[in-house]
DNA sequence: TTGAAAGCGATACCAT
DNA sequence: ATGGTATCGCTTTCAA
């Protein structure tokens, strides 16, 4: 393959007929440039197809219009969206992104770091993950200069910049839904106990319903894994123990999506005693969700879905701000989420 | 924020007593430095905790470290898993990711690689979309000497260097399983008839069934948008049309979902004719699947998945290989799809 | 309004 | 085995 030379601005000005300096202040659009300079400058640069090669720009101090992202795992519907938000905002600002896999390990995460700064980016987002190593990453980052900015599914950093979703008002929002709705014994199904977001939601489903004076019953509170066979077990067994429970609460989709099944099972079987009973009672189900609302199955559930997108593009924007002018106070910002009532 | 001065190989060299030169030998293992100097240079590097600028390296004219990728939309599942798999890889390699995403768009695509190529990336991978724009694009990376990989879900493009899954075998190896289990009468459902994935598994398909000697009915497939609701409507209309269907084949996961969904429904419903027939029969399920196995529901069907995760471990692969010996014969890579039988 | 030249951080050739 | 230095593409004073 021939390489073609590369196209300077050293061409460019040749082949307009004035200096270097003057082809980068057209460029930059800084100094008073002559209107017939600036007409002929470009033309050369469109004849010539030139492109301006940002790391020298960055080289010589300017910005580079990259942002880092180090993101837990991509694969995860979460992230993949708030991703695709992220880079769809810097976009439109003309940045781009720069993206890096840390996984859970600290010792990575350092290392993504230190590569993202040698890359030479305006700044770092770090979404979930290395909770652990956050200390020294600040440091990494302050040396340098670079704004550093969180976005995490539960507030383990209290004195970062940090976006996350309000687990809690998602939690109240359904839970209330629910009781609107005449449910007054509400159970929980899903998550294990160890997880952080789930604490913070189970905080919002107990409060809402201690503040509507309903019972809140630590039995009906199931910790289950993410596998439908499971949820579909454990919300029989838990409709035979309490067969007053009106409604359940689902901690994500995949839960929900057992639990219906073990509904639909439930009521199919029927004649056996307590089975049926909850299948005609016609148990409400809730659940929180992972993904967004356009590809929500389409199960007779209400969702409550973290808008993942959304808070891409507010780390876009508050990393805007954090580079242009270096407000230092750590803020939080959190994102409410959206009810999507049963259909 | 204080910036710390930044630490150049200026500074290692003063710290340890020797040139520039050395040091950036030292760096990248070339010369011959005795072992001395080499302790002493490392020494330094890991006490000012220097990091190499990678922007000044690829400007002298190394590379970068950086591959572009231009996905169409990384929200989708495949796409996103994709995307962290190709990620991994070339993590392992110490490379990074250079995200864009492109939409469908042409004029977009266009400026997506060009600020790609601003940023010296070293290759770049476009990942579904901007098929129409093709040569343009080629036009832009030959004139860089930038290595351009294709990843795509059909086969648009024949004469590039292109890395994608094999649709007709994924549909041949699921409709040879269904046969195998006894289906003689096996129809299809699901997706658009614009769409060439479609076209290539409904090849694999109908080839099948054509050498196993079973009838090809063009009645028996079924165009669908991607919708449980009208998946459960359409698979319904189907069977009480042909009640000799005994399996059908499902273009994706919403679809089988909702097919599934719309089996249930008429079983339930019962003593409806024709409704209750096909559900006593068990008609059998199967599907292709975008996500990776672990997240296949829970269902009784058989999938058939792409291996999203591989297809991006493969690019990595090869463009490591353009990358150091930019072997241009334009070459295909297809990637088999697995079975997942019912469980 | 425009041009000349220094310098960003690292590399590699040419000396020593 | 090391050191000096021109160079990559661009920005930015300082002069003209």
């Amino acid at each position: 393959m021939t390489v073609a030379k590369k196209i300077t601005i050293n061409d460019v000005a040749l082949a307009a007929g004035v200096s270097v300096s003057t082809v980068s202040l057209v460029l930059s659009g800084k100094g008073r440039i002559s209107h017939a300079t600036g007409e002929r400058v470009n033309d050369a640069i469109e004849k010539l197809g030139f492109v301006r090669n940002r790391q020298a720009v960055s080289l010589r101090g300017g910005q580079s219009g990259v942002i880092g992202l180090m993101v837990r795992d991509l694969s995860s519907p979460f992230y993949a969206e708030l991703t695709a938000g992220l880079s769809e905002a810097l976009e439109a600002q003309d940045r781009m992104l720069f993206l890096t896999q840390c996984g859970g390990d600290g010792a990575r995460s350092e290392r993504c770091l230190s590569t993202l700064l040698s890359q030479g980016v305006d700044g770092v987002i770090i979404a979930g993950g290395a909770a652990d190593t956050g200390a020294t990453l600040r440091e990494l980052a302050a040396a340098r200069g670079v704004p550093l900015l969180y976005a995490s599914r539960a507030s383990y950093l209290d004195d970062a910049d940090i976006i996350r979703p309000d687990n809690m008002q998602a939690a109240q929002l359904v839970t209330e839904h629910l009781i609107r709705r005449g449910h007054q014994r509400i159970a929980w199904l899903g998550g294990r106990s160890s997880s952080l977001t789930r604490a913070e939601r189970l905080g919002g489903y107990c409060a809402t319903l201690l503040q509507y004076g309903l019972p809140f019953n630590s039995d009906w509170v199931i910790e289950c894994e993410s596998s439908q066979k499971q949820a579909a077990e454990a919300i029989g067994t838990l409709l035979r123990r309490n067969p007053t429970i009106s409604a359940v609460l689902c901690h994500n989709n995949t839960i929900a999506m057992g639990a219906w099944f073990g509904l639909m099972r439930g009521g199919r079987q029927g004649g056996e005693g307590g089975m049926e009973s909850y299948y005609d009672r016609q148990v409400a189900l809730a659940a929180f969700a992972d993904v967004p609302e356009a590809a929500l199955d389409d199960l007779p559930v209400t969702w409550v879905t973290t808008p993942a997108r959304e808070i891409g593009h507010t780390l876009a924007g508050r990393m805007l701000q954090r580079i242009n002018d270096d407000e230092g106070a750590p803020r939080q910002q959190i994102i409410p989420a959206r009810l999507v009532p049963q259909r």
